[in-house]
RNA sequence: GGCGCUAUCGUCUAGGGGUCAGGACGGAUGGUUCUCAGCCAUCAAACCGGGGUUCGAAUCCCCGUAGCGCUACCA
């Protein structure tokens, strides 16, 4: 094989104008030269084994957006071929929060498509086809070295600082070394013959490179319970269903020459690659499910009440930046505006508190009546009645809790006193607000309340600041101590909105059980 | 241990030979207001280090350093 084309994409110079790596940012957009019509067929390949990741979201929004602006392709396959790790139910969490993200996908998934299946455990036939040829070729032989044998090799090789664990012994197994291994029982693994001249990996954001095969061990890709491997299913997936352009994160990049190594042997076409920086943890390290739990589930912020638009552009935002002004992109936005070019190579730390800033200015976006819908479910789940409200009452409370949700479970705290007297006043607004002076405040303004006709906005507003300019009373002393009396805390909305939403009955109610509380 | 990748305010980032190194989140202060939130204004805050190249380097080159990733019969 000739070394200069080995892990050159095999598609033309021409045609591969689309995602070319080109550094020089505020060029010419990649892929809007001239022809390149090229059919862009990007995937994202998850193990069902557990909730969507964060990180994964991130990678299959790239790979979307990618898709959506060239007009190409997504593909949803699942990658289970680590049987024991996998599960349908994990499957469908997936499917579930691409679908809450409105991440949809072109084929694949329970969708199905041209390239069907797109689960690798029901594609095995396929890679043991493969895999017959690889050993026929000698790209590939039996390794029947045992779990613990290769442990020891390691040790030594960590020993002795070599650059690779395997040293590759069991490509010189006769065959009669081979029956008798068979003889004893042992189950053989399958491992690829690195090539000896170097690969080179083409990426739209690292750039090129040359990888010295010499620091590549023998992968196995077929283990010895005959499930194959990883770096051998992605690599031939990805060719079979004619996969452009693969973006993954940057944990992956290491496998990049194997996989590439494994496609020439077989002589497929290699993908162009992208590897994406990784998402990390405030300490610095690549957020994961085992150390960060269900913090990097996307299912758990959709639970908090983040909303779909505000994730996806926080997340797009992780190593993808459009130029030094713009921070919220609708979906829309993203799709036109989003750019390999434009991706960085550095990882970027996920930003609660940014997230947090997005989806407050997505709540606002949503006018009342769609805040409402979206608020529903949260007040439904804390078992607030809100079947026996009138809509036009819920929509009210809405208003008037305008700007004041980050999430929307926030409306709960935000808005209990709406349907529940408040059991208890906190301790601190009590101890800062209800002075000795509390009692008279509240029963004079319990009688002026009681009398005001009628009970609206700008009677009720006139009325008191009618009563606090009487009697020489600081707004803020009469307003707070009424405040707590109603809803328990010294925060919230705007206190006559309160007032008027309570109703003139029980506003009395909450201000004489204040009043015996005080008493 | 080996291999690889990366490096601009605390964080996300713009800039990529000549900029007061810009914006945003977060923070601080002040204003608005019945509180909180919001909004407005102001402020603090960065080119990992060392050598080159150059009239001039955050930007190009080299060498360090640090961090991270991978190092499975996981993906």
């Amino acid at each position: 094989m000739n070394p200069h084309s080995v892990g050159e994409p095999s598609r033309s110079r021409q045609q591969n104008t689309v995602g070319e790596p080109s550094r020089s940012r505020h060029q010419n957009p990649v892929g809007e030269t001239s022809r390149s019509r090229q059919q862009i067929r990007v995937r994202m390949a998850p193990s069902p084994t557990g909730f969507l990741h964060i990180g994964s979201a991130r990678t299959a929004l790239f790979n979307w957006l990618f898709a959506r602006h060239h007009s190409g392709t997504f593909i949803l396959r699942i990658d289970d071929t680590d049987a024991a790790r996998s599960t349908d139910e994990s499957m469908r969490e997936i499917y579930d929060s691409l679908r809450w993200l409105g991440l949809d996908w072109d084929e694949g998934g329970e969708k199905g498509g041209p390239h069907a299946p797109y689960v690798q455990s029901e594609r095995r036939d396929i890679y043991e086809t493969h895999v017959q040829r690889l050993l026929e070729s000698g790209h590939a032989y039996p390794c029947y070295c045992t779990q613990e044998e290769l442990d020891a090799i390691r040790a030594h090789s960590r020993a002795e600082k070599q650059n690779r664990a395997y040293d590759g012994r069991c490509r010189h197994l006769t065959s009669v070394d081979k029956e008798h291994l068979a003889a004893k029982g042992r189950k053989p693994t399958v491992r690829i013959k690195m090539p000896d001249e170097p690969i080179r990996v083409v990426d739209i954001v690292l750039g090129t490179r040359d990888i010295d095969p010499g620091t590549l061990e023998d992968e196995v890709i077929v283990r010895s319970n005959g499930m194959p491997s990883y770096n051998l299913t992605s690599i031939i997936d990805d060719a079979e269903m004619q996969i452009t352009h693969v973006i993954r994160g940057t944990e992956h990049l290491n496998n990049t020459p194997k996989q590439i190594a494994i496609a020439n042997a077989l002589g497929l076409n290699v993908p162009q690659f992208a590897h994406i920086p990784l998402v990390l943890d405030n300490t610095g390290r690549k957020l994961s499910k085992r150390h960060h739990g269900e913090l990097v589930a996307v299912s758990r912020y959709r639970e908090e009440g983040y909303l779909p638009e505000a994730m996806l552009n926080f997340v797009a935002r992780l190593g993808w930046s459009f130029d030094d002004k713009q921070e919220i992109f609708s979906v829309e936005e993203l799709i036109e505006k989003f750019d390999l070019a434009r991706v960085g190579k550095s990882g970027s730390v996920f930003d609660i508190k940014k997230l947090d800033w997005l989806n407050t200015h997505y709540i606002g976006e949503l006018d009342i009546s769609a805040r409402t819908d979206v608020v529903m479910p949260f007040w439904e789940k804390a078992g607030f009645d809100v079947a026996a409200e009138p809509r036009e009452r819920l929509e009210s409370i809405v208003t008037a809790v305008g700007e004041r949700l980050t999430k929307l479970q926030d409306i709960i705290p935000q808005t209990g006193y709406f349907f529940t007297a408040p059991s208890e006043y906190e301790p601190k607004a009590v101890k800062k607000w209800w002075k000795k002076d509390a009692l008279d405040i509240l029963t004079a303004l319990g009688a002026v309340l009681a009398a005001v006709e009628p009970f609206e906005l700008e009677t009720v507003e006139s009325v008191i600041w009618q009563y606090t300019e009487e009697h020489n009373i600081k707004r803020v002393v009469a307003m707070q101590t009424l405040r707590i009396a109603l809803t328990g805390t010294s925060f919230g909305p705007s206190l006559f909105d309160i007032l008027v939403l309570l109703g003139r009955d029980e506003v009395l109610t909450r201000i004489q059980k204040a009043i015996q509380f005080l008493q």
